[in-house]
DNA sequence: CCAATCTCTACTATTCCAATCGGGATACTA
DNA sequence: TAGTATCCCGATTGGAATAGTAGAGATTGG
């Protein structure tokens, strides 16, 4: 399992989402300025993520996107596994298809990659947007503890 | 992090040496139709791994490979990181270049990143090739417990 | 010398990834 | 109803990574 830029672009636009918490819908461009994103790119990934089912739409002149769930309810998992099919560290090579003849090693590695899987998985499903924003914030005041603005 | 093909055919290689654990050196061709491994593919993988201080060569009539250390010192996570540089999920895509500005949530993301960094390297680095036999042997056994030849 | 093996560099074909583009649909606003 | 700002969608491009191949050279043992 490798996070592509693909699928960071789509955990960053969650999050800001999940950060701004405003009842009103969020324009792309808005997300795309303040987390970095190429606009376009963006385009293309949060409508995936509207069809995964994870943030909701708004056309029009005060449209934008806005989270379907709230951020308690939203993992880093579904996202990746929305954005890139699998959290698997042996996808795109899965040998599974012709599993009839097993060769030395087989179980022993099959194991070993399912151990890491899980291992992953647990962070990942683990982890919500919720708690993602509260560590961020808790993060920014510690280390600017007498900022001013 | 994503295991490709190239790594997992190492990782083989690696497994069928310290499985046969002969003093004589095995030959490519034999490593490869065990572990069904395409033999001039494998050819550039063995030279990597040598290069890598992990296996042994001799040439002519009878040569071959073997293991330069023995399977209980050689841990999977050695041969991932030899044949593919690293083992972060979040290779290849760093954002560490240009990391003078930040922006909201690369706290939250980086640390996420980190914690599962770490459980894949501590699970591949406490995973020698001597367990991954020992675990494959066992598992032969008990799937076939009242085998004939 | 010969044959089997490893050694090395280069090459190709395919797939994947990041990003962009153009035009269409929708919703608000005046 | 016209206009504009936004999302919606399919196609496309350029570049990098991956999987695998090729051929000539070096080494060893018989």
């Amino acid at each position: 399992m490798r996070i592509s830029k693909r699928c960071q672009y789509a955990l960053k636009a969650v999050f800001e989402l999940a950060r701004r918490n405003s009842g009103q819908p969020v324009k792309i461009h808005d997300i795309a300025d303040t987390q970095n994103i190429p606009p376009r790119f963006l385009e293309v990934i949060l409508n995936q993520l509207r069809h995964g089912g994870f943030v909701d739409s708004r056309r029009g002149n005060e449209g934008g996107y806005m989270l379907a769930r709230t951020a308690e309810e939203l993992t880093v998992g579904q996202i990746i596994r929305c954005v890139q099919g699998s959290i698997s560290v042996t996808d795109g090579n899965s040998e599974k298809p012709n599993k009839t003849e097993s060769f030395f090693g087989d179980c022993a590695f099959d194991q070993l990659w399912q151990r890491i899987d899980n291992a992953v998985s647990q962070i990942c499903d683990g982890t919500s947007f919720a708690e993602l924003v509260e560590y961020e914030m808790a993060e920014k005041t510690v280390r600017v503890p007498n900022y001013v603005i």
